[in-house]
DNA sequence: GACGGAATCC
DNA sequence: GGATTCCGTC
C-alpha cells in the first residue's frame, strides 16, 4: 500500500536504482524487491507494511513470476524465490519478520555497505549491524534527561506526512548506520517483547530521539517540505494508533509513522535498536544541517554514529571499521572488578566507560578482553547433534576456551560447535553473519551482566593509526551530549567532535599541550610520535592481556561454574576507565586529527 | 510456511 | 558471488 513515494518512505536513492548500477544486468533480488515496492501498480502484489523497512508479499506466486521474468527463469516460483530471499539472513540484507506470512524485513544497513563500499568497514567487517548489541535489550536502558523524547510533545504532530516525507528525507540521510543489525537482532526483540518493552524505550521514543531538542515540529514541518510534501500518507494510510501497526505509533515513515522516513533505511529498521543510543544529540546535527547519501554524508553520519554508539555502551560489534580508526579497548577496572557490571549500561556511568586505556599501561586492566561463548547458529544437522550430545555445553565449553587461545580462528574448534567469540572483538561480517539473531537477542541480556569490551585491532585495519573513537566518546560526549538538552543547531555531538572541519564558533577541542589553537593536522603532527609510543606500549599490553587473559579464562571457567553464583573471577568489570583525563584527552586529539585526515584521504577518493 | 543444506548454474 | 533448484525437516 505504502511507498516510498507516497508513503514518505524515503530511501536513498541508490536503494531504488533498479539495476543496482548501469551496467549491471543482474539485477539482484533485493534490489528487484525494492522495485517493486516503489511501484504503485505492484501495491497489491507487496508493499510495505508494519515497520520500518517491512514489506510484505501479498502475492507470493506473482512475485515470484515477476522475478522469474526479470531473470528469465520462468519455473520461478515463491519457493524459490524465498529461499534466495532467505540467502539474505545471513548478510543481513533480510530478514523475517516472524509471524507474519510472507512478511519481510529491509536492513538497509547492510544496504549501505553495499553502495557504498568506499567506506571502509575495515575488511570485512560490515556494520554492526543490526544489532548493535543493545546492553540490556532496549528495556533497561533508559535515555539522559531531556532527550528529543521528551522534549517533543507527544501532541505534536510529528506524524505529519508532509513533514516526514521532508523531514525524514533529511533526516534520514543523517542515519546512515544503524548499528543495528540490530536491525535483525531487535526484530527478534520485538516479537519477543510483544510490544509491551517498546513502552519506555519504544519506536516513538527512538524516532523522537532522532529530532533536535531546538526543532520544533512546526520548525521541521516549515523547514522541511510541509504539508502536501513527499510522503503525503495516501488515503487510508495508517496513521497513528493503526491497529495493524506493531507499535502505538507507527515507525513507518510517512503515514502514521512517527519520523518515519526521518530514519534513513540505512538506519536500523528497526526502532527498537536503536533506542538505546539513537537518542544521542550526536544524531541531532544531521537534522538540521546539510547530510544527504553521499560518500561525505555518509562518512560523518558513520563517524557521529560511531561515536554515538560507543557513547552508549554498545557492544564493539555495533562498530564499522574505518581506516585507520580502531575503536578503542576499554579496561576493565583494576580497582573495583566486583563493581556491578550493569551500571556501565547506564548512560550517566558512561564517563569512566572508554578511556585510552591502551596508551596507559600502568592503567591497564591486566586483560581487556572478555570472552563470551556463544552458542552459533546451529543448522539443523548441527541442532541436532549439539541435542543429543549431553554435556555439551560444558564440553563444548572446554574446546571454545581451547580455540580461545587461537582467537583469530575460533571456528576451527572441533564439535560441538559453540562459536567462541571475544565479546570485545569487532567480528568480522562473515562472523555476525553466522550468528543467529535471536540467539543474539538471548545473548543481549547476558550482555547485561557483562561488559562491552571493545575490539582489539588485530583486524588488519590500519593498526598503526588508531583513533580511538571510544576516547571521543568517552571523553567529549559524556562531557557534552549529556550536558546540553538544549544544545546549539548543531548540537554537541558537533563536527569537531567528529574529527571534522572545527566550527568557527566552536574553538578547537583544548589539548593538554596547549594546543587550543593549532590546526588539527599540526595537533596531530605533534601527538603523532607521541601516541606511536604510546600505542606501541598499549599494544604490547594488550598482547599480553589478552594471552593472559585467554588462559586465565580457560583455567578459570571450570572453577567458576562450580562455584555457580559464588563471587567468582567476573570476566568483566570493566567498564571502567583507566586513563587519566589528560590523557585520554591528548589522545581524543589524535583521534579527531586522525578522523579528519582519514576523512579527507576518502573524500579525495 | 519457513528454514537451510547441497548441488548446480551463470 | 548470487542466485536457482531440489529437497528434507520442522
Amino acid at each position: 500500500m505504502k511507498t516510498p513515494g507516497d508513503t514518505g518512505f524515503a530511501f536513498p536513492d541508490w536503494a531504488y536504482k533498479p539495476e543496482s548500477s548501469p551496467g549491471s544486468r543482474q539485477i539482484q533480488l533485493w534490489c528487484f524487491i525494492l522495485e517493486l515496492l516503489r511501484k504503485e501498480e505492484y501495491h497489491e502484489v507487496i508493499a510495505w507494511q508494519g515497520d520500518y523497512g517491512e514489506f510484505v508479499i501479498k502475492d507470493p506466486e506473482e512475485v515470484a513470476r515477476l522475478w522469474g521474468a526479470r531473470k528469465c527463469k520462468p519455473q520461478m516460483n515463491y519457493d524459490k524465490l524465498s529461499r534466495a530471499l532467505r540467502y539474505y539472513y545471513n548478510k543481513r540484507i533480510l530478514h523475517k519478520t516472524k509471524g507474519k506470512r510472507f512478511t519481510y524485513k529491509f536492513n538497509f544497513n547492510k544496504l549501505v555497505l553495499v553502495n557504498y563500499p568506499f567506506i571502509d568497514m575495515g575488511s570485512g567487517r560490515g556494520v554492526p549491524q543490526s544489532a548493535p548489541p543493545v546492553p540490556t535489550g532496549g528495556s533497561h536502558f533508559r535515555f539522559p534527561p531531556s532527550t528529543p523524547s521528551e522534549v517533543l510533545s507527544p501532541n505534536e504532530d510529528l506524524r505529519s506526512p508532509g513533514m516526514f516525507s521532508s523531514v525524514a528525507r533529511r533526516m534520514g540521510r543523517g542515519s546512515v548506520s544503524d548499528c543495528s543489525d540490530g536491525t535483525s537482532t531487535n526484530s527478534e526483540l520485538e516479537e519477543g517483547v510483544g510490544g509491551e518493552d517498546r513502552g519506555g524505550v519504544g519506536p516513538e521514543r527512538a524516532f523522537r530521539g532522532l529530532l533536535h531538542p531546538r526543532l520544533s515540529h512546526d520548525s521541521l514541518f516549515r523547514a522541511y517540505g510541509g504539508p502536501g510534501g513527499l510522503g503525503r500518507p495516501p488515503p487510508g494510510h495508517r496513521v497513528h494508533g493503526d491497529p495493524m501497526s506493531p507499535f502505538p505509533v507507527s515507525p513507518l515513515p510517512g503515514p502514521g509513522g512517527l519520523l518515519g522516513s526521518t530514519l534513513s533505511p540505512a538506519l536500523s529498521m528497526t526502532p527498537g535498536s536503536h533506542l538505546p543510543y539513537t537518542p544521542s544529540p550526536s544524531l541531532s546535527p544531521m537534522l538540521g544541517s546539510h547530510f544527504s547519501f553521499n560518500p561525505d554524508d555518509m562518512k560523518r553520519y558513520l563517524q557521529a554514529h560511531h561515536q554515538s554508539v560507543y557513547n552508549y555502551h554498545l557492544s564493539p560489534r555495533a562498530f564499522f571499521h574505518y581506516p585507520n580508526i580502531v575503536v578503542p579497548q576499554p579496561h576493565r577496572p583494576s580497582a573495583a572488578p566486583d563493581k556491578p557490571i550493569t551500571a556501565h549500561h547506564h548512560a550517566p556511568s558512561m564517563p569512566h566507560s572508554h578511556s585510552l586505556h591502551h596508551h596507559q599501561g600502568e592503567e591497564q586492566h591486566p586483560s581487556p578482553f572478555k570472552f563470551k561463548l556463544q552458542p552459533p547458529p546451529l543448522g539443523r544437522k548441527q541442532r541436532d547433534c549439539s541435542a543429543s550430545s549431553t554435556g555439551g555445553s560444558s564440553s563444548s565449553l572446554g574446546s571454545s576456551y581451547a580455540a580461545l587461545g587461537l582467537l583469530s580462528n575460533s571456528s576451527s574448534v572441533g564439535p560441538p560447535k559453540i562459536k567462541v567469540e571475544p565479546v570485545s572483538d569487532i567480528e568480522s561480517d562473515e562472523e555476525v553473519e553466522v550468528t543467529d539473531i535471536s540467539e543474539e537477542d538471548e545473548l543481549l541480556d547476558d550482555y547485561e551482566g557483562d561488559v562491552f569490551t571493545p575490539p582489539h585491532p588485530t583486524n588488519g585495519t590500519a593498526p598503526t593509526a588508531i583513533t580511538n573513537l571510544g576516547a571521543i566518546a568517552a571523553d567529549d560526549l559524556d562531557e557534552d551530549v549529556f550536558k546540553t538538552p538544549a544544545a546549539p543547531p548543531m548540537g554537541p555531538l558537533t563536527p569537531s567532535l567528529l574529527g571534522l572541519k572545527s566550527e568557527p564558533g566552536q574553538g578547537p577541542p583544548i589539548s593538554p599541550g596547549g594546543t587550543l589553537c593549532i590546526p588539527l593536522k599540526l595537533r596531530f603532527k605533534r601527538r603523532w610520535s607521541e601516541d606511536q609510543k604510546m600505542e606501541a606500549y598499549g599494544e604490547r599490553e594488550e598482547a599480553e592481556d589478552k594471552k593472559v587473559r585467554a588462559e586465565k579464562e580457560v583455567v578459570e571457567e571450570p572453577a567458576r561454574r562450580e562455584s555457580e553464583n559464588g563471587e567468582g573471577p567476573r570476566r568483566s568489570p570493566s567498564m571502567s576507565l583507566g586513563a587519566p583525563p589528560a590523557q585520554r584527552r591528548a589522545s581524543s586529539e589524535l583521534q579527531r586529527a586522525t578522523a579528519q585526515l582519514s576523512l579527507e584521504n576518502h573524500g579525495a577518493c
